[in-house]
RNA sequence: GGCGGGUUGCCCGAGCGGCCAAUGGGAGCGGACUGUAAAUCCGUCGCGAAAGCUACAGAGGUUCGAAUCCUCUACCCGCCA
């Protein structure tokens, strides 16, 4: 059945707001609406995760392949080693090659789940390090290099803004080792479309213009919008550092965490740009932020469906429940041990043997506060609970009476930030 | 190559012999208000219960006493060649 008021995939992610950059926008669209095309999308190994400022990317890659479209994730091993002079205002230090090595494998794990390897537009992951660390110093120089000419390469933003604090030969490079993965990748794989977050522009054009003096192509690219917040802070920080996307760095009730937690004015772009309800769904959402926001429901939506993409529905629903335990209006003493030991194993959950420790000593043992002199703070400036009941005294042993089940122990510092003790004889 | 300036706590940035664990701002943390939101206001912000300890690029030195003066080392930044 043909419906000409179909909505079609550029439609959908021009009304996500997903397309920041591109080239010539009649042509993406022909082209992204048309045949099933590949394309390809890449992640250098800078950290042995990849934090939320890359989903983007990744369901947006997720986005394509779902329209029916072949995704390349390409992971990489070799501009991974250079480092990329983008939204950096400072030289950065070169990772030991071991590093990125062992990065690399992490981050095509992690990466893995996100597409599918089944049928005609089965996902590949590839290795830019694969065609370039085999290159010599004067094939790159006399068929890539050639066709870049150095005043174009000063003129691009990411170069300029380093031309005054400084940039080394290498830095300066990548975006040549970035420009010839889209023509190896074009050449290899028939990939006709790149995209990228809006801080690629430079390079990602780079790759292009070379695909076309190379006497190929053309392809097609556009950049995805950085996120923003609405009080201007950077996206993707919570509490104490960047929220990753590996469990054992950001457990997956602290991820759920993080989204439930989204600013009122950023959960409708949120749902734009990283959720696969439909525009339907998006909307009726955000009708029941602005009449009832106390209810979050648009932010629980937005944490469920991230969490269980990035961490399977079962992880999900454990983060569900640990909130509603912790964060829940009935009394602490009213949860089944089982409950308890699931909402505080996903909080953070430190064993004690032995005698009964003052709140202080707790306070440290549990991992909300650095020291000892933070904790009498913390609980000077009434923000330790124990039990959601404030503390007042820092010499204070805990109770016998004070247990939960016999042995747990539900600390919080501030509003939000819980951490569970359990006791073992 | 010559001359000059700089390196302070998570970041910016004062301090230029004792009154300096070090003014101020930002970030962070806590409280009040709320909705696990925002904004605002208030408090707090090296370690230690305290005595005290460790800190002002690094190493030495002068001095009763140094972040502050001197010497060397490292790094950064200007100006002139």
């Amino acid at each position: 059945m043909r419906d000409n008021s179909r909505v079609t995939l550029v439609d959908d992610m021009q009304w996500r707001g997903l397309i920041q950059d591109s080239t010539d926008p009649e042509e993406l669209r022909k082209h992204l609406d048309g045949e099933a095309i590949t394309f390809y999308v890449g992640f250098d190994p800078t950290a042995a995760s990849l934090h939320v400022g890359n989903l983007m990317q990744v369901v947006t890659a997720r986005r394509l392949q779902l329209a029916g479209h072949r995704p390349l994730l390409l992971v990489g091993g070799a501009t991974g080693q250079i480092g990329d002079p983008g939204g950096k205002s400072a030289e950065r230090v070169l990772n030991p090659r071991e590093v990125t090595a062992g990065w690399v494998l992490r981050i095509r794990d992690q990466l893995a789940p996100f597409v599918s390897y089944e049928g005609d537009n089965a996902a590949t992951m590839v290795n830019n390090l694969d065609w370039t660390g085999e290159l010599s110093v004067i094939d790159f120089l006399r068929d890539v290099g050639k066709h870049f000419p150095v005043t174009k390469m000063l003129a691009r933003d990411v170069v300029k803004n380093r031309l005054e604090t400084g940039i080394s030969y290498t830095e300066f490079s990548y975006q040549l080792l970035q420009a010839n993965d889209f023509h190896e990748l074009h050449r290899r794989h028939g990939c006709s479309l790149q995209f990228g977050g809006s801080d690629q522009w430079g390079n990602i054009t780079a790759g292009v213009d070379f695909v076309r003096r190379r006497g190929a192509g053309p392809v097609h690219a556009f950049t995805t919008p950085l996120v923003l917040k609405a009080d201007g802070t950077k996206f993707g920080k919570s509490e104490g550092g960047a929220t990753w996307l590996d469990p054992a760095m950001t457990s997956p009730y602290a991820f759920y965490q993080f989204w439930v937690n989204a600013d009122d004015r950023d959960v409708p772009q949120y749902l734009r740009y990283f959720s696969f309800k439909s525009r339907e769904e998006i909307e009726e959402l955000e009708k029941a932020t602005a009449e009832r926001p106390q209810a979050r429901l648009a932010q629980r939506e937005l944490a469920y469906e991230i969490t269980a993409l990035v961490h399977g529905e079962e992880e999900a629903r454990q983060a569900v429940t640990a909130s509603q335990a912790l964060f829940g209006r009935g009394s602490l003493t009213e949860l089944s041990a089982e409950t308890l030991r699931a909402a505080l194993a996903e909080a953070g959950l430190t064993e004690v043997r032995g005698e009964l420790p003052t709140v202080t000593a707790l306070l440290q043992t549990a991992g909300l506060v650095k020291s000892g002199g933070e904790a009498r703070r913390t609980i000077a400036e009434g923000g330790a609970y124990l039990n959601n009941e404030r503390l007042t005294d820092p010499e204070a042993t805990v109770a016998e009476s004070a247990l939960l089940q016999g042995r747990f122990l539900v600390l919080r510092r501030g509003k939000r930030t819980f951490a569970g003790v359990e006791v073992i004889r």
